[in-house]
RNA sequence: GGUGAGAUAGUCAAGUGGCCAACGACGGCGGACUGUAAAUCCGCUCCCUACGGGUUCAGAGGUUCGACUCCUCUUCUCACCA
């Protein structure tokens, strides 16, 4: 009994960690108690927008936390969002949103999955697409389903009200769709539901639907931050580019986690590391007093990153290919090789290589000392290449082969 | 439906007849310093083999030696009134 107590701690704590708001915390211990003491397993779910193949780590947040869940018990309940996606969540700006084809989901869905259980565990996971249930709703029942909610209540939400008092519109469908999310929640019967802390509402009116139809339970909502991005301030996102991908090259991820600020690193530690918050609080004090340098302690976030998305070869290759670069700066393994025929201009050579937008900027970064040739600074922007094969560099960071023949 | 205001480079935002390829800020890029961190400092930031040329200030016309700046129409945004 005492080690069961002590157990559903450990549980709750690796549980609540990170997470910015908990709704019902006492129902998650009830479920945790249960499946100590009984073995009882209970649904976690997580609504994932079709559109968005692309995973990056912002999104492995959640991911994380539902393989968290499966640790104690829980079989998540993956469902992605097909009907709800042609009405376009109104959740802040609500760009309109193209509708997929079916065939274009299910292809979504496929990369998600080979993405996806690289962080959880496929044996207790239920990928479920909502268009199954809600096609079956017909009239009458999406009928019904308003009659839950009334106008005044969706209004007192942020977005819609903000919208509603400047007279930008608001249409109905979008008033649709948390009660179309929250379905859901009634339809799988979900124990709890996981999301962004940006989806609140819709995350309660979950809730409010199981209660309304009276299914026996509520959900409990666990809600998490949303990551920031590179750089620290907007959320990670791929249309900022300001995002590590899932799918990104090793080096590149090296590379992209060494480049976040030292205060970010912190932030990283705690949503996207497996370590224990109390090894993240040691590094912590340990570069505080200065026995532990924090260019060490990102590296070693860096490594377990790539490690899980990529193997633990991977990760070191990467480390070893960045010191090469960017600590005794000499050039990397991989770049990319380009040839052409006849002697070429320089400035036309960088665009040519894809390593300059436009031969003005490359006449600019000329001028400015940042173009190398065979590790050699150049200063004339004049410069013809004869045949033969060039190291080509601009800045710290962009390389190329060039042969000319 | 009526009236008024506006649309300028990646974003914000000056400029109201030549001095405007267009102030400034942010972002971005490059350099210094470093740990490819942050902070800071400096330079650059439409295109073109360039002390010159070309194309830009919502779109289409017009006035003028000359327009981002004036006029007309079009499209779109915003505010107030109904």
């Amino acid at each position: 009994m005492e080690k069961q107590i002590t157990m559903i701690d450990e549980a709750l704590r690796e549980i609540k960690r990170g997470s910015a708001e908990i709704i019902d915390i006492e129902r998650v211990e009830k479920l945790l108690k249960a499946y100590f003491e009984e073995g009882k397993t209970y649904t976690v779910k997580a609504g994932f927008d079709p559109t968005a193949p692309d995973l990056h780590l912002g999104h492995t947040v959640l991911l994380q936390k539902l393989a968290t869940f499966q640790k104690y018990g829980a079989n998540i309940q993956f469902l992605i969002g097909d009907f709800t996606a042609q009405i376009g969540d109104p959740t802040g700006k609500s760009a309109t949103r193209k509708t997929l084809t079916q065939a274009q989901i299910l292809e979504n869905a496929k990369s998600y999955k080979e993405q996806v259980f690289k962080i959880l565990d496929e044996s207790k996971t239920e990928v479920v697409f909502n268009s199954d249930w809600i096609n079956q709703l017909g009239a009458s029942g999406m009928l019904s389903l308003t009659t839950t909610y009334n106008v005044a209540r969706m209004l007192e939400r942020d977005d819609f009200d903000k919208r509603y008092k400047s007279g930008t519109p608001i249409s109905i469908s979008e008033f649709i769709y948390p009660l179309l999310q929250g379905y859901d929640s009634v339809h799988l019967q979900s124990d709890i539901e996981i999301g962004g802390t940006d989806q609140k509402f819709n995350l309660l009116m979950g809730r409010h639907l199981q209660r309304a139809y009276e299914i026996g339970k509520e959900q409990s909502v666990l809600m998490m931050p949303i990551l920031e991005g590179l750089d620290g301030i907007q959320k990670m996102s791929k249309s900022l580019n300001n995002y590590i991908g899932v799918a990104d090259e090793p080096n590149d991820m090296f590379g992209k986690v060494l480049s976040i600020s030292d205060e970010l690193m912190w932030r990283y530690f705690e949503l996207l590391s497996t370590r224990t918050l109390e090894e993240i609080k040691l590094f912590q004090f340990a570069v505080e007093d200065g026995s532990l340098h924090p260019k060490k302690a990102k590296e070693d976030l860096a490594i377990e990153i790539i490690t899980r998305f990529h193997s633990e070869d991977a990760a070191n290759n990467a480390k070893k290919e960045f010191d090469k670069v960017h600590s005794k700066s000499q050039i990397p393994t991989d770049i990319d090789e380009f040839s052409v025929e006849g002697e070429l201009w320089i400035a036309k050579a960088l665009v040519e290589c894809k390593i300059s937008p436009s031969t003005s900027q490359a006449r600019r970064d000329i001028k400015q000392g940042a173009v190398k040739i065979n590790q050699e600074k150049i200063s004339d922007e004049q410069l013809q290449l004869q045949s033969g094969e060039y190291v080509l560099q601009v800045g710290k960071r962009k390389f190329a082969k060039l042969k000319v023949i």
